[in-house]
RNA sequence: GCCCGAGUGGUGGAAUUGGUUUACACGCACGACUUAAAAUCGUGUGCCGUAAGGCAUGUGGGUUCGACUCCCACCUCGGGCACCA
């Protein structure tokens, strides 16, 4: 008999299923439906590590559990190649970022094989292909024609360490998402994605999207919709030099208009310079100084006490006329709203601390029905109003309406929404990326590059270390590409004067937003990915990836397939339809894996261990995908120890009799789990996917015992189970043991017998007063009185009757019978639905 | 502070629509095989109790014949947003 030796088979049957071209997909096969099942493809960072096993391997068993239910199934691969990683670890080697990158690309290609995922090879997309660029180049000229992508001279986060900017998306906790070391802010001129032209889509059209509450609530925030109202303060004095004296609020509480003291202007605010008195302006200036040297992190410190200063200008109330302050404070955002506020001490803590600090006044206006010390704390809640002329005593907020309406009237304010989520800054200055398809003219300014002369490819440069620093750039710039000489010159396209090519590249969120369209259209010279090809996969059906790109990538392609779809190039505005994060794979001491801590776990070395078959059963076994937990030593163990016995099972049927006595109990049991193990995996629940073969290897043993086996077709049905879950496996006891001469991987999911199951004998639970005593198996549909039959026959259980008048019944078909004493106050005694 | 999600044995976790809480594993204990160990196999394993029985799904209440599941309040953990006006 032969042992389980998984190395020796895996390699051999990875051979064979290429050979094979198994895992190839036309686009449409007669009488079958697609399915296209998308996990974010991988970093080329060099080595697989355990979360790639996760993020691959366990998708994979839906994958092929669907091709056996009679589904087309896509189950692409590909690499994110462009990016910081790749630029640092080369900077680090003295090597070029391509070579490193190609060299992982090759490297974790085989180590991707060795997982025996069905990944169809033949569509692999690699976003550092210059066939790939170009159309991502492409569709941002088609976003820069609809002025979805434009420049502008923006405040940006710039990372010192990586020296380049980063996109809000990327600055988590005030700190690059990339290296950790804090942000500071810059001003610069940019290339910007439109996105917040999409902000109420992109919330509106996610309702219908089957993706985790999670998901949701996380976009929904980022995108941080505010609905309230603007009001236009006049700015009060004729001495000041301004065109158009008004001072703009965004406030979602109009109703505290009469409580404003006074205004703040976040200190970026661009009316202060032309505000300011004179008495003042000393005093202004050293404050702005001071607030320049901290970071936004500091700035943003809910911790830290506000600081602001006079500027000695007023506004009026436009409801009354009333002089009101105008002070510039560090705890209103620039970014914000309108950058302005109206403060309200008495309705807003923060306007409250700010108002005691520098002695300004408080005016309740809204009064609560409780008690309120308006001298100690801020009242933020609704009220009656007070003090507010005309709209005294209405209800805050219906005051709310009326304020705004009577401010419309007058012309001096108006309903809005605003927006947290911020245009999307794409460029970053740095050497591996997408050039920006763009050209420079010192008299036409910017002018696209054709679309002929696309792509604009990278240039080899031998010195591609970031600039040291990021000034804004002058007409040569400081990307590292500002060094390709040669490379930059280029004619204008309109004026056919010398100009220079833009030396930005994209960040690499823009290679990702895209890249499952190309997918199914890999190879298209004329089109990022034809219509026709399109149409017969997308949108994605499932998506499995990590909680890290709930902001990022996920709402990048929202916002991506909406601006392709308003620009008729695709039939779907989301794309994807049904969304799963994975959980994370931490180490045995339960912390996340990291060299120093020695803790962690490498796959090759399970592999090596184990199989592949195994890690791939542990993973899906561990607990919830979406919950990942931590790596167990012992219960890979348990696994493997499992695939053994299974193993055994289907050998030992070489050497033992045939039973026959037991068909119908083979069947029902056979019925049972091939039931259940398909529900398992059908709702990507793979942990109970792998008990359910565990008990069904448990039943059969204990029904056969040493001296029976099944018949063949049950052992083939056996496999057929294990097969989505340990494909290796399964092909060499299918092709080996069984004799079959073609891949298990080309049958169907067995079919379970609905009839057998049926007639399964089910348990009935016997409860006296509501305490389960006893259950009983009887027949299906048994009626209540055959039940109680059944009690009042059984010796234990008749006891509980006697001495207690229990003579009312609570009985559920096929599930329970209670029987209560017959209390005076008893209440309604049948089930609910009826 | 606001918004999501989650709390079940020593551990990972099961429990279709409210209906036997703790499936399947891990660990542990005992036993078999072995000169021995590993591996393998078998038995047991929520807590208290000799037992009958009682008590247990973060805490406290509620709805119900019956609650891990539904409702209310609170506690703890994880995540998102955060001087967002």
């Amino acid at each position: 008999m032969k042992k389980y030796n998984p190395q020796k088979i895996e390699k051999k049957w990875q051979r064979y299923w290429e050979a094979k071209k198994l895992h190839h997909t036309e686009d449409a096969i007669k009488d079958k439906d697609n399915f296209m099942l998308l996990t974010e493809f991988p970093y080329p960072s060099g080595d697989l590590h355990i979360g790639h096993w996760y993020a691959f391997a366990t998708p994979d068993i839906l994958g092929r559990y669907l091709t056996m239910n009679g589904y087309n199934v896509m189950y692409p691969i590909g690499f994110d190649a462009f990016g910081l990683p790749a630029e640092n670890a080369a900077i680090q080697r003295n090597i070029n970022p391509r070579d490193w990158t190609e060299e992982n690309i090759a490297y974790m290609t085989k180590q991707l094989k060795s997982i025996g995922a069905r990944f169809d090879w033949s569509r692999t997309v690699k976003t550092i292909d210059p066939n790939y660029y170009k159309w991502t180049q492409w569709i941002f000229l088609k976003f820069y024609e609809k002025g979805l992508a434009y420049r502008t001279k923006t405040k940006v986060n710039w990372c010192p360490k990586d020296k380049t900017v980063l996109a809000n998306e990327q600055v988590i906790s005030g700190c690059c998402d990339r290296c950790g070391t804090p942000v500071i802010q810059k001003e610069r001129e940019q290339w910007m994605f439109k996105i917040t032209e999409y902000a109420q889509r992109l919330l509106d059209e996610m309702n219908s999207l089957d993706w985790p509450e999670t998901i949701k609530t996380a976009q929904r925030n980022w995108i941080g919709k505010s609905q309230g109202t603007k009001i236009k303060f006049k700015v009060h004095g004729a001495s000041l030099n301004i065109k158009d004296p008004f001072i703009e609020v965004f406030t979602t509480r109009a109703d505290t208009l009469f409580g404003a003291t006074y205004i703040v202007l976040a200190p970026e605010h661009e009316l202060i310079a032309k505000l300011v008195t004179n008495d003042c302006i000393g005093q202004v200036n050293n404050y702005l100084e001071q607030v320049k040297k901290k970071t936004e992190f500091e700035r943003t410190n809910l911790e830290k006490e506000k600081t602001g200063v006079n500027t000695g200008a007023f506004v009026l109330n436009p409801l009354n006329g009333e002089k009101i302050p105008i002070w510039i404070a560090d705890y209103v955002i620039g970014s914000y709203g309108t950058g302005a506020v109206m403060a309200v001490p008495a309705h807003d803590q923060r306007d409250f601390e700010f108002a005691k600090k520098y002695s300004l006044p408080l005016r309740p206006v809204v009064i609560p029905n409780q008690n309120w010390n308006f001298e100690e704390k801020a009242y933020e809640g609704e009220g009656v109003l007070s003090e507010s002329d005309q709209f005294n005593g209405l209800k805050s907020e219906v005051a709310r309406e009326e304020i705004t309406e009577k401010l419309t009237e007058n012309k001096a304010g108006f309903k809005e929404t605003v927006y947290r989520l911020h245009d999307w800054v794409l460029s970053r200055q740095r050497y591996w990326g997408v050039p920006i398809p763009m050209i420079y003219c010192q008299s036409c300014g910017y002018q696209k590059v054709s679309e002929k002369e696309l792509p604009i490819k990278l240039p080899e440069l031998q010195d591609f270390k970031p600039a040291d620093d990021g000034s804004p750039r002058g007409k040569a710039g400081n990307s590292p590409l500002a060094r390709a000489s040669d490379w930059m010159k280029t004619k204008c396209p309109h004026c056919k004067k010398d100009a220079q090519k833009e030396t930005d590249t994209m960040d690499t969120f823009v290679d990702s937003s895209w890249y499952f369209l190309r997918y199914t259209d890999p190879k298209n010279k004329k089109i990022f990915a034809s219509k026709e090809k399109m149409t017969h996969w997308l949108p994605v059906h499932h998506y499995f990836g990590g909680a890290e790109h709930n902001t990022m990538h996920l709402l990048y392609s929202r916002f991506f397939t909406k601006a392709l779809f308003d620009l008729g190039y695709i039939d779907f505005n989301e794309p994807f339809l049904k969304r799963t994060n994975r959980g994370f794979i931490l180490g045995p001491d339960n912390q996340k894996m990291s060299k120093s801590k020695g803790n962690v776990i490498d796959p090759d070395e399970e592999v090596k261990k184990y199989g592949a078959d195994t890690v791939r059963m542990y993973l899906a076994f561990m607990g919830p995908y979406e919950n990942g937990g931590p790596w167990n030593p012992q219960g890979i163990k348990g696994v493997s120890r499992f695939l053994n016995r299974a193993w055994n099972f289907v050998q030992n049927s070489q050497n033992k009799k045939r039973a026959t006595k037991n068909d119908s109990t083979t069947e029902l049991i056979f019925s049972k789990f091939i039931k259940e193990i398909g529900h398992d995996i059908k709702n990507s629940r793979f942990n109970t996917g792998v008990s359910g073969l565990m008990k069904l290897t448990n039943e059969l043993e204990r029904l056969l015992g040493q001296k029976f086996k099944l018949s063949k077709n049950y052992y083939e049905i056996y496999l057929k189970l294990l097969a989505p879950f340990a494909p290796h496996f399964a092909e060499e006891l299918w092709q080996e043991i069984l004799e079959n001469k073609t891949s298990i991987h080309l049958e169907s999911w067995p079919r379970f017998n609905k009839n057998i199951l049926d007639k399964e004998m089910i348990n009935i639970i016997i409860q006296f007063n509501g305490k389960t005593r006893g259950v009983i198996k009887t027949h299906k549909d048994l009626k209540e009185e055959s039940i109680k039959a059944i009690v009042l026959n059984d010796l234990k259980l008749s006891g509980y009757l006697k001495n207690k008048s229990l003579n009312k019944t609570v009985f559920i078909q096929n599930k329970l019978i209670n029987f209560l004493p017959n209390a005076p106050e008893s209440r309604r005694l049948l089930p609910k639905d009826e």
